[in-house]
RNA sequence: GGGGGUGUAGUUCAGUUUGGUUAGAACGCUUGCCUGUCACGCAAGAGGUCGCGAGUUCGAGUCUCGUCACUCCCGCCA
């Protein structure tokens, strides 16, 4: 049998207690640690969500309570009533807050007995992922875990205080709601009431923001999960929380002033540390011409060099024909890695390939020649160019990826950022943010041969870039913006367009006709034409801004019951399959593919 | 949809290259001993469908094919 509550109150935590409790009567409650039963004395590490305390059974202070003891095992959960005494001089534990102490026990309750865990709950044992996920509560249990979760709920009372003090107000959007086209597949919800019709989750609450912000709310926030029914990957789950706000009579500007500092306060009050602000800016445009990629990682260097005009009549064809298709020849400079062996290139190469880049051209510079399968196209004219464009020296060596732009700049953006990870530029703990602004509006789907909104269909266009609308769509640039965290993407948004004359024009150029529109969207259309202040707004995945944060390189450490790669919930074995009665209420039929 | 990695005791792994006796280790677990440990110690013990299914072979943890799960990546993610 175990024991019940009664009138025991819990008089401090586990982590609490120090010499100047000493003849202190205390009551802790907690999970069982460690055991370390002498024969005589029995030792128990008792645990809480806050620290460990030692506490110790003596026969010569009570041989019942000892007795009782000994069924102790892992895991149980305990109450206890014992004097707070210091331990003797040559057995305290520098490693413990409270080391220098324990609490001699006259009461013992066992409130739960424990089955063996299905693995330690130390930090130092590590569970493959799916035991962990499995027996999550387990899981929750570790140090680790809990430090994760608690930074979680530091950074969104920080959150809400921060918007609160600037005049946000949080209202809550509807989960169930309109299936949207373009974007991610929905999570389709189906309606009993209205048989054959359904409800999408939301992959954000875009419209809604937008409604109250002409609604006059004038500023908005939720900290709000979001659906998005697309594959897996280490920072993406098929339902993550987003922070989300939306201002009026801002521009960008403000709109990222006020993110800018929201994340100061974020990283004060959960890591303690102090940003430097305004975070740089830079256009995309910039971003990819330095960097490759639209998400810089602005921890180290190595920033790509254009050398197309250099090799646009060099003797190698390869270089001279994508210049002469449109292309672009890129470089990279990695300074010192002459040394690089045939079989590190090797993986280099593959590395770049699978971004499809067709090769890796590289050159080493030695101390009088250019070691290389390519160097003897070059003119001597053309390689004194090359060394100036990327200060070549001795030592170095320069890897080329010659491409359709697209192309290129992916695979030797990428590739700039394995050089730093196998060269250990990247050092821990350091923070580098940059805004990338005025991305183009559009891009063109070649599968479905038409334009597509790179943002979302809401987001305005540079004002100066309207009148490119109808005749060089892709010139055209928006007024979007996203946060880069060391490389990733935490957040991004865009002020909006606010009237219907000018949304118009915009889904006509992604081929969404006024019929359509107003099928689709004529409730925000309609309320564009009923006094629709300028506003523009701003999310962040709070999920992948914690995972930063805590320095751990998937989101499922910072989320309490994450999913998967396949989706599913190993704890609930969720999804599954509904009843016949189910089904049959939602008119709903499962066509099988298997069994 | 595609590519890579992993799958052996409750857990983490070794063993697979080159098929061959009874599949090992550590931690955990059980029992006993132990009054100052703190990853306690000592002794003994239990614990295995080598993910699953076929195949090759005298013989498969090991080789082949298929399949499932977990994971990383590409595609996808306005």
């Amino acid at each position: 049998m175990t024991d019940l509550l009664g009138d025991l109150k819990r008089t401090h935590h586990c982590c609490e207690l120090r010499n100047t409790d000493i003849n202190k009567e205390v009551v802790l409650m907690g999970w069982v640690q460690h055991r370390r039963d002498h024969g005589g004395v029995i030792f128990i590490d008792l645990r809480d969500k806050e620290g460990i305390t030692q506490i110790v059974f003596n026969p010569e202070n009570s041989n019942a309570v000892h007795e009782k003891a000994q069924e102790i095992r892992n895991e149980y959960v305990l109450g206890v009533k014992g004097k707070v005494i210091a331990r003797p001089d040559n057995m305290l534990n520098p490693n413990m807050k409270t080391g220098a102490i324990e609490v001699l026990i006259d009461e013992l309750c066992i409130f739960s007995k424990a089955r063996t865990p299905a693995f330690q709950i130390e930090d130092r044992v590590e569970a493959s992922e799916s035991i962990r996920l499995q027996y999550r509560y387990l899981d929750l249990r570790r140090p680790q875990l809990q430090k994760n979760l608690l930074a979680r709920h530091k950074a969104t009372m920080a959150i809400r205080k921060y918007l609160d003090n600037n005049g946000f107000v949080d209202i809550e959007t509807p989960f169930l709601t309109k299936s949207t086209p373009e974007g991610a597949r929905d999570y389709l919800v189906p309606s009993r009431v209205n048989q054959g019709e359904f409800y999408a989750l939301p992959q954000s609450p875009q419209l809604f923001k937008q409604l109250l912000m002409i609604a006059g709310f004038d500023r908005y926030y939720q900290i709000v999960k979001c659906f998005r029914d697309e594959d897996l990957r280490a920072d993406r789950q098929p339902e993550f929380t987003q922070i989300d706000m939306e201002l009026s009579f801002v521009d960008e500007q403000q709109v990222m002033e006020t993110a800018e500092g929201m994340i100061v306060t974020i990283f004060k009050k959960v890591l303690d540390i102090d940003l430097v602000t305004p975070f740089p800016r830079i256009t995309y445009d910039e971003a990819i011409s330095r960097f490759g990629l639209d998400r810089p990682d602005l921890r180290f260097d190595l920033e790509l060099r254009d050398v197309s005009d250099i090799v646009k009549d060099a003797g190698f064809k390869v270089f001279a024909n994508v210049v002469k298709n449109g292309g672009l020849v890129k470089a990279i400079n990695a300074k010192g890695c002459a040394t690089f062996t045939r079989k590190q290139i090797d993986e280099l190469t593959n590395f770049a390939s699978v971004y499809k880049a067709k090769g890796l051209a590289w050159i080493k510079i030695k101390e009088d020649l250019w070691q290389s399968p390519i160097a003897k196209f070059f003119t001597d004219g053309e390689k004194e160019a090359l060394k100036k464009r990327l200060d070549l020296e001795p030592g170095d060596i320069v890897f080329f990826v010659a491409d359709q732009p697209k192309i290129t700049n992916e695979a030797l953006g990428q590739l700039r950022n394995e050089l730093a990870r196998r060269l250990g530029l990247i050092l821990d703990n350091t923070y580098e943010f940059t805004w990338v602004t005025q991305f183009p509006l559009l891009d063109y789907d070649e599968t479905e041969k038409r334009y597509q909104a790179l943002h979302h269909p809401f987001t305005a266009p540079l004002e100066s870039d309207i009148k490119k609308l109808s005749s060089d769509p892709l010139a055209v640039k928006s007024r979007a913006y996203d946060l880069v965290l060391n490389g990733i993407e935490i957040g991004g948004g865009s002020i909006r367009i606010h009237s219907t004359e000018l949304q118009g024009k915009v889904f006509n150029c992604l081929g969404i006709d006024e019929n359509e529109a107003n099928e689709k969207f004529g409730f925000l259309l309609n309320a564009l034409a009923s006094g629709a202040p300028p506003h523009g707004g701003i999310a962040f995945g709070l999920d992948r801004l914690m995972m930063l944060l805590c320095q751990e390189d998937s989101i499922r450490n910072v989320i309490a019951f994450p999913k998967t790669q396949k989706a599913t919930c190993p704890l609930t074995e969720a999804p599954s399959k509904p009843s016949t009665a189910q089904l049959q209420e939602l008119s709903i039929k499962i066509s099988r593919i298997e069994e």
